[in-house]
Order: C-alpha cells, then structure tokens, then sequence
DNA sequence: ATCTTTTCTTAATCTTGATTCATTTTTTGA
DNA sequence: TCAAAAAATGAATCAAGATTAAGAAAAGAT
C-alpha cells in the first residue's frame, strides 16, 4: 500500500457561533466528570473553535508543529505515519468523544512526524495549547477533567501494548472484532490492518479462513 | 523462559517517619510543575507511605485489586504479566522519579492480571486511591501535577507504540540500547527481551552479531 | 570456597506473517 | 452512468524471529 506524497489542501471550514451551535457536545462530556457554572462554560466556548472537516482532509501534517488539541464531536479522525517502507502506520483512531493531538509536538513545539487526518466527515472542537493554558488558569476545575481524560487515555494504551505483546496478529484481530463490531464497519479494512500493525494481505487471508 | 508460580512473600518495609526520612522525592519532584506551601507539603506527607522493598518482593499480584499509586525514589520496579506461553511479558518499568501502578485495576475496582516487581532494592512512596483523592480535595492544585504526569506517560506509551510498528525488533534493541545505555547495565538481558517483546535467545543472537 | 540457582549463549528447525505481483471488486467523481 | 481510482483478494515465495534443547558462565548463598 504506497501512499501518495501529493496532499490535497484541507478543507477545513470553521463553523460561526450561533446558540445553536455551540460545542454542547464538549461541555457535555466535561460535565460527565466535573460540574460546570454557566459562566464556565462561556468561557470554554470562547476559547474552542468549531470546525467541519471534509474526509480525507488534514488537521496536521508532518513537518508542522501542532499546536492544537480536538475533541471529536462526530465522525472519526486517524493519527499516522509513513514508515522506513513508506507504508502508512495508523497510531490511533478517535471517534466522538475522544480528544486526538501528537502530545510528544505539542508539549515539545517540535516539528510533528504524523498526518492526522479525517476518514470520515467530520466535526471537531478544537482548542490551541495556548488558549488551553490560559483556561487553566481561568477554569482550574478543568485540570481534573484533563488528568481523568488523560488517565484513561493512558491505561487504554497500556492496555493496548498488553494485547500486542501477548496475542498474535490473528488473535488480535478477532478479538478486535468482536469487541468493537461496530467500529470494523465504519473505517477500510486497510486502515484495521494498519492500526492492528499487519499487511492488508494478511487480514485478507485470515478473513477467507473465517468464512 | 518458564516462570516460577510460587511467590515468596513480600518483603516490605514501612520506613518510620523521621525528620530526615520525609518523602522529599516526591515533594521535589512536585515542585518541578507547581509551587507547594509548607502546609501543602505536609498535607502530602501525611498522606504517602514510604516503603522500601527487597530486590524480587512483589508489591501487587494478579488477582488482586491494585489500590495504590507508587511514585519510586530509588531503584526499579517491573509490571508484567504471564501471557499464553507461561512466559513473564514486561509492559512497563519504572525507575527513579516514575509513577506506577496498574491503572485498569486502579479505576475499575477490578482484580488486576499484573505482577509489579522490585527489579533492585527499591524505595517507593505509595499512596492509596482513596488517599489521592482526598488529597485532591484539600490540594487542588495536585490536579495540575498529576495531569502533566498522565501526559508525559501517555505521550511515552504512545512513542513507544510507534516505535513497535517502525521498527524490527533488531532495530528497537540497537535504538533502546543506545537511547538508554545506562538503563541496560541495570536490569539482566532477558528482562530487556521481554519488554522489547522478543525472546532471550534472540537478543544473544543479536548481541552476537555485533561483537 | 564451593554448591546452587540464575542468567546467557549456541545451533537446528519451525512458524507467522511479509513481500511481490496479478486480478477482481467496490467506490467515487465528472 | 461509466471511466478511473481505491480497496480487497489470491497465491507463491521469503525472512524475521520463535521454539527446543543443550551447555557455559555468572551470581548468590552458606
């Protein structure tokens, strides 16, 4: 699977507020863990922006420092990078409700080595690590949610190195499947393949063997 | 590498608290994020344990709920688990100025899978869930401090990840070795092989090639 | 100082999943 | 609506690293 090189400008359209179309779907999940006044969430509605992303278009690309965390309102985004074979490597997925950045460029303002880029049209909400930083200091309630959010992250990674070290690859995919039946219909099996550290060949294979 | 199922019992010490035996590792390392008052610093006191624990004591074990933090002052410890094959899977190892726990039993309330291992003659300064969390309560700020320690720690686990689906197992030894050479001095050789995720005999092998 | 346990090494054979390349099926866009 | 691109499949060959089974060396314990 070579990738092209070639990147098709984003199409990233950043939606106006109207009370209609206010990142409820953020503020919401931070109230799933911390309680907010209404003069909290005003100003975590000023420093986020909302944004439409076409598919197949890019929120980071490598070379670029992130700058910018998002929280996924609807559709799904994918992390990835192209390796010493210039095949595509997916790192991550995030679906509604799960917050995607690369951390390691964020925190370091070193140039990204990955594509972050959508694989459905979506929405997400996005805030600069400044204007983050700047929350903080205004909403410090906000530091608990983060460290929950960041906390999960963490264990479902640690999780995830568990299961690449004790399954094979064939274990790992049905095991994938069946625990998430509904995520496999939504993204390539190529990308599956990708995330699951195989060959699009190989999940080929074991998918003949199973039916 | 068969692993012996029969455990000696755990040899942990609880340090009395003296003036010179405060857990200032910790406070230290606190105070690298954010700035603490006497009183805060006393709150945390009162709140850990210190604990020094022989070389090969375990301080959890599987089927065990994991209901403690542990922030290592000296020494190393390893998490592993015993996959398929009966063999020990190392998926983290901690060393001076590194938090460990098993998050998944920690958050869930549920038994954990996990051994976690003195590697040297260690000291830890442990803290219960329960405890954390009041100390959450009475010194929000921690919020901050633990929320950049989740971040660091995911945006490790995460680099690590990508350095599993880029590299062969070859090249991650020579990329660990060299990254960390201080490290490969203090842990035995089939320890390493186990974390990188591939077996004693194969890192001999390696070693072989390049003398 | 020596006995025991732990750790490391070597070598032969075996397996899982990669690679290569061709073909088919599905999706997309003008 | 149909051509072009993207995605999925199939089969043959290949390679990285596992397994098995010794034995050697180093580290602890008494």
């Amino acid at each position: 699977m070579k990738t092209s090189q070639v990147l098709s400008p984003p199409k990233v359209r950043i939606i106006a507020y109207t009370s209609s179309m206010m990142p409820s779907s953020l503020t919401d999940h931070i109230k799933k863990y911390i309680s907010l006044t209404e003069t909290e969430e005003q100003q975590i509605c000023n420093a986020v922006t909302v944004k439409a992303i076409k598919k197949k278009s890019f929120l980071l690309e490598p070379d670029h420092v992130c700058k910018e965390l998002h929280f996924v309102s609807s559709g799904c985004l994918r992390l990835y990078f192209i390796n010493k074979k210039l095949n595509e490597q997916i790192t991550l997925f995030a679906i509604e409700n799960w917050w995607i950045t690369d951390y390691e460029s964020l925190d370091s303002g070193r140039p990204s080595s990955y594509y972050m880029q959508a694989v459905e049209n979506s929405e997400v909400i996005s805030i600069s690590k400044t204007k983050l930083d700047e929350l903080f200091e205004a909403v410090p309630k906000l530091e608990r949610y983060f460290r929950i959010v960041q906390q999960r992250a963490f264990a479902a990674t640690q999780t995830r190195i568990k299961y690449i070290y004790s399954m094979s690859d064939e274990e790992r995919y049905h095991h994938f499947s069946s625990r998430f039946p509904a995520f496999m219909q939504r993204v390539p099996q190529y990308m599956l393949a990708s995330y699951l550290g195989f060959t699009p060949q190989f999940l080929s294979k074991i998918r003949a063997k199973n039916i």
